[in-house]
DNA sequence: ATTAATACTCTACATTTGTAGAATCAATTC
DNA sequence: GAATTGATTCTACAAATGTAGAGTATTAAT
């Protein structure tokens, strides 16, 4: 199973912080905030995908992610590598740098994580 | 205005012959290959919504993409990364390098590719 | 010519998505 | 204790998606 657009972008709030109520939730949200109604629906339905759990503190629920953000996202970046990429994460990783604007810094330690790596082969 | 995942797909086959006729698509699935009428909508919807045009040779259509593969997919990672690493993409490079499962090679022509690009800055 | 194969359009239909009002129930405030 | 606020569920509904049959036109094969 997995998450539509829009649901992602609310998994990608309740990942950022954690452990959230509904208005701390909405609150994430930029102006045009959606209705709360919505959220609450989305809610559901991340609940019902298994997606989302929910602790009960008297009668709201703090809800929390099930699913580990990187987990989830190695999945859905490897659905992409192999569609645009033919399944090359060296060809994608080098699109990647090339095409995302990193500044010298962000590049330099780029380069000290790589090199890491490298160590560890 | 977007392409759903199949269409994603399906782009990515037109993407990797850059030009074809249906049946070389249909070719290009795995098992179990939809039916031809699938990807005569799925190609048609694409047609409208802009991404592929075609000539016509005799009766039948060669269908090309009318978006740069890199130019939608950077437009694609750009909304994940926003959501996913909140806006930092060197968050996201740094991720990506560990999670995904490079060669030594794969991560030695990628720190080529960066120290090509520090040098260009 | 008759048939068979192709490509394409039209139509269809169940699901999923995006969005939110109305109703309900509990908690808080005046 | 009456009214307001907040969280949740129910209901709704249009648009988009996934999938493909039926029908039509065209070309190729027999």
């Amino acid at each position: 199973m997995k998450l539509s657009k829009t649901e992602e972008e609310l998994m990608s709030h309740l990942w950022k912080l954690d452990k959230a109520f509904m208005k701390d939730l909405l609150e994430e949200y930029s102006e045009p905030k959606p209705a709360t109604t919505t959220v609450a629906t989305l809610l559901k339905r991340m609940t019902d995908k298994g997606f989302v759990g929910y602790e009960l503190f008297g009668k709201s629920r703090q809800y929390f992610p099930l699913v580990e953000k990187t987990a989830y996202f190695s999945k859905h970046v490897n659905g992409l590598i192999k569609n645009f990429f033919n399944d090359s994460s060296s060809q994608f990783a080098s699109f990647f740098t090339k095409e995302t604007d990193l500044t010298k810094k962000e590049l330099e330690e780029l380069r000290a994580i790589i090199d890491q790596q490298i160590k560890n082969k």
